[in-house]
DNA sequence: AGCTTACAATAAAACGTTTCACCAGAATTT
DNA sequence: AAATTCTGGTGAAACGTTTTATTGTAAGCT
């Protein structure tokens, strides 16, 4: 038996009884092709399955529909759809993607980097593991680089990120309002640019509330155990504002172990709004972040690059929702000092919170 | 100014003034190199920041390091979890990974196979859309394909899935002894195998217990329109079982419209465990499926596969594990039955509903 | 009829690798 | 000392494309 191998160029043209160079232009849809030829060629490609091999193409054509694309963590809902929306975007302009996850970690994203650059990718979409990005970028690269979601140090990137200050300073003023008096927020690091954005955002937004920052780390179990601690003990803060999904997830299931009720012990709000929150009993009082059209522009920005678009790097900021939900009520305290006024005593008791 | 472009092999060897085959030797490891020329080719390699070209490697050598993913939806954290095992996995091994979804239709998977193709990978992960998946696989395909979670029509594959009949058949057997006497099954579509699998496996645990089946479909408004319709109804049926992810997410959100309490109204129970599960109250018993188990041993049959191991293809059953949770309580019902013997009258006034 | 233009198709070079056949010299055997 | 085997290294071919330059032919112009 012969040893039939996937189908090249040379074989669709023998197939055909033309030269390659015609089977070439055919399916690059060359003008100068007559209907008669064009007919051939393309019946030998459906009787031999052919299809192109991309990265001869690429050698030879130098042009490539890759491009690759770098998140800290792929199991984080965000970024999974931030990925989803890039494929789905990708894949309308006939670009491929290669996916990897730099796993929070500066230095699998540098060998990453490295290692994806092999593919000679015609561009980068990067979700920065730290502000250090710019250093691990390894130096003789040439594609086009768009960074979402954080900032790096360096400047020279495109940039696509949202208004975490203001959003954050959003729910800040809330928690204000509503008449908290103490708030502590948690954040996995500061050296994560929006996670850091945010806590200036909430200092910047508070007029009487007071707040402080507590940062857990990423996956560090010493973190979670100072932030158990702090639950643990008394007074506790009247609410708590946690500034990234990892941290969310942790604080929320942390709560419930120790028994504290939201909002009954304490309010909570929290950056990132996962579809749970508001299945949970009360709703969970979320920033709602517009990732899906974080990673349109991302691609926007992108594509303009690649097909040849010098200038300046542009930033954008997106405008973020906020949800405001049952476990960020009206503060007992408050509602106790609304009570001398002449307030209900037994809404106090009946209902803990407002459902919304 | 010297039109500078990315490095290649040829400016290594003129660089460390030795031959491209040498550099080459000395890159992929060969055995016959002299200690004194491979420092000074890792040197030129250094000092240009060259990086292989692994498309021209690839056509050369007719290897290729490139193993294409295909899932019906990113954004499911199933599949997200799933494929980022994978990629950590295929890292491990110096794989990469193309990624693509096929949005839950036929159609554009076989689109995308087509097109993932062209890239030659080394191997394909699949979690096949429907049933007729090998109809869709281009028909000269040489390289290994393992197939996850669904299971195809036609045999062929290697194939990885969870026992899907007996995990469901526990929770319905479960449901059954708590007491209730007739259950609402929730599904997507029989047409996908686990999705059928489960339902079958329902059918044959039931003892006492009343089951019928429900297809809502995917991102079907018609679907979901006749789920709000039917728990509108009543009677209500004792219990609800939800067997897929987005049908879970779909029923509870309904529920919750609607005004129906979990369990005062009807218990509930689901096939994937997602994190929120238990953190609402009460938790939501479910079957929680070893994804990322079920990644390593596609990755490990591909591999497998690709390092040259014939032999018929093999198909593995991972256990899922099943969580108990406050969803599904012992029913009101047979309490009101165990009244008899000395229960409480009141109770029995609690629950508003009636079955039969 | 001659001369240029335009057209359709092709041969061959090039892309960056790996591999294969080969070579010079050193080391070993006869 | 001559003949053989190793050893470390190289030139050139090949992989499957695209592109450039070139060809042959038909059409358009005096």
């Amino acid at each position: 038996m012969s040893k039939s191998r996937t189908p090249s160029i040379k074989m669709v043209a023998d197939r055909a009884g033309v030269s390659v160079a015609t089977v070439s232009n055919v399916l690059n849809g060359k003008p100068t092709v007559s209907p008669d030829f064009a007919r051939r060629v393309n019946d030998a490609v459906r009787e031999l399955g052919y299809v192109v091999d991309l990265g001869a193409s690429r050698l030879r054509s130098r042009k490539t529909q890759l491009v690759g694309v770098v998140v800290p963590d792929l199991t984080n809902p965000m970024f999974a759809s931030f990925v989803s929306t890039l494929e789905h975007l990708a894949r309308l302009d006939d670009y491929d993607l290669v996916v990897v996850s730099a796993r929070n970690n500066a230095e699998e994203e540098a060998d990453r980097l490295r290692k994806i650059r092999a593919w000679r990718p015609a561009g980068l979409i990067v979700i920065p593991c730290d502000g250090a990005f710019a250093e691990r970028l390894p130096n003789g690269f040439f594609a086009p680089v768009v960074l979402a979601d954080r900032i790096p140090d360096a400047a020279g990137f495109d940039l696509i990120a949202v208004d975490n200050g203001p959003a954050a300073g959003a729910i800040a003023a809330h928690l204000d309002e509503q008449g908290y008096r103490d708030c502590m927020v948690v954040g996995s690091s500061l050296s994560i640019s929006n996670v850091r954005e945010r806590w200036e955002g909430v200092q910047a937004a508070v007029r009487r509330m007071h707040v402080e920052m507590l940062e857990i780390g990423i996956d560090d179990a010493n973190g979670a155990q100072r932030l158990e601690e702090r639950l643990r003990r008394r007074p506790l803060p009247g609410a708590l504002f946690s500034l990234d999904h990892g941290t969310t997830l942790l604080t929320y299931r942390a709560m419930a172990e120790i028994g504290l009720s939201v909002p009954g012990d304490l309010a909570f709000a929290s950056f990132d709004d996962m579809e749970w929150m508001q299945l949970v009993a009360p709703g969970i009082t979320a920033v709602r972040q517009p990732i899906e059209e974080m990673a349109e522009q991302a691609w926007a920005l992108l594509l303009r690059r690649m097909t040849g678009s010098a200038g300046k790097p542009v930033t954008r900021r997106l405008r973020c929702a906020v949800e405001i939900r049952g476990s960020t009520p009206r503060s007992p305290l408050e509602e106790a000092g609304n009570m001398k006024l002449g307030g209900e005593k037994w809404k106090l008791q009946d209902e803990p919170y407002s459902p919304e």
